[in-house]
DNA sequence: GTCTATATTTGGATAGAC
DNA sequence: GTCTATCCAAATATAGAC
């Protein structure tokens, strides 16, 4: 076996993009060569560019996949009742959505800086729509009298900072399971808005 | 004026670190070069090597000196009272300290992973040490039937990366002031933990 | 679709003159 | 302490054979 050469779109396509992704979740995109994820995939470096133009669309296609599979799987969610029920559900479903993406996480945190202006809006709107989502629910129960926060903004940007913190440190094996992990989060979240 | 040749090892030092700073902060240490630093100090590439042994040296000072600016001031702070004083009184430390040296937090959050393996090790039992006070106020509460924490570890965790995430989308001159921001978290760090 | 080979640029770091 | 000049390695991206 071992050809060294042949067509194998179907199997390199995916390979470049789980590779790229863990290679830069670890480095850092600037630090992450192309010669590098090539030679993980096991290709040569110029055959990459059959997959893509540049590395800049590589780096932007992983975190525009990662944000629209966000907002996809959160209005399949479907959130309903009551504020605080709704407020639970969107913390279950941050938790459950992101602990499994460790990498995927991290790169849509850390490289908004090296993407190209025009795609950098792109990805800090999506960013705001599930910001807004959250927004939604905290209004709605201040509206409601059930919760008591001096600003929705800000109590939104410190529950999704909160939630996010909880990707970067979290390792799979750990004292504690995704389950004790939720509840515990749940906990925090609740009392901290809660009248 | 306007020398092009001389010795100004007392401005140019300071102003080697803080333009590395800045510039470290906006695009990524892998993404900044030697001489992009060295033509906005205003000298050739080679003189930078005048003031850091090489480009990890120069990261890693950045990160130590900072990290050891916090938790000399964390000392100096001495904080005092019963758990929910020292609480507001971390949270307020945390705020004062960090809002007005963003680029700071920013480099010592994003630019870990590169460090050297013995830096990195340095720069985490630094972070650790700054947790650790912030877990000591908790756990007293606790055990004084103040605080109600499924997890002081898990909590202490959830309000750093809460704190620590205000640094990163806060700008002064926006909607609210520091004072009034300060206020807010003080409420929401408080009331996660309360009975 | 992949390979080999390469054009071209840019990077960190050093040597020696001033 | 800074400059000029340079070494050497590594980067992105492309061209053409298979």
């Amino acid at each position: 076996m071992a050809r060294k050469q042949g067509s194998h779109s179907d199997i390199t396509g995916p390979r470049v993009q789980d590779t790229a992704l863990r290679l830069i979740a670890r480095h850092g995109y600037a630090a992450v060569s192309m010669r590098q994820i090539a030679a993980e995939v096991g290709v040569q470096a110029g055959a990459l560019y059959n997959y893509t133009p540049d590395k800049q669309t590589l780096l932007f296609d992983l975190m525009r996949a990662h944000m629209q599979e966000v907002l996809d799987a959160l209005a399949a969610a479907d959130l309903r009742g009551d504020p605080p029920a709704r407020l639970d559900g969107f913390t279950r479903f941050h938790i459950r959505f992101h602990l499994p993406r460790p990498d995927q996480v991290f790169v849509s945190y850390m490289e908004l800086r090296n993407l190209a202006p025009e795609n950098f809006a792109i990805l800090e709107s999506m960013r705001r729509d599930y910001e807004t989502a959250l927004e939604d629910i905290l209004r709605d129960g201040v509206a409601a009298g059930v919760f008591a926060v001096p600003d929705t903004r800000i109590a939104t940007m410190a529950i999704i900072a909160m939630l996010t913190g909880l990707s970067h440190w979290y390792r799979e094996g750990g004292r504690l399971g995704m389950d004790a992990i939720e509840e515990i989060y749940c906990n925090l979240v609740q009392k901290s808005v809660r009248r």
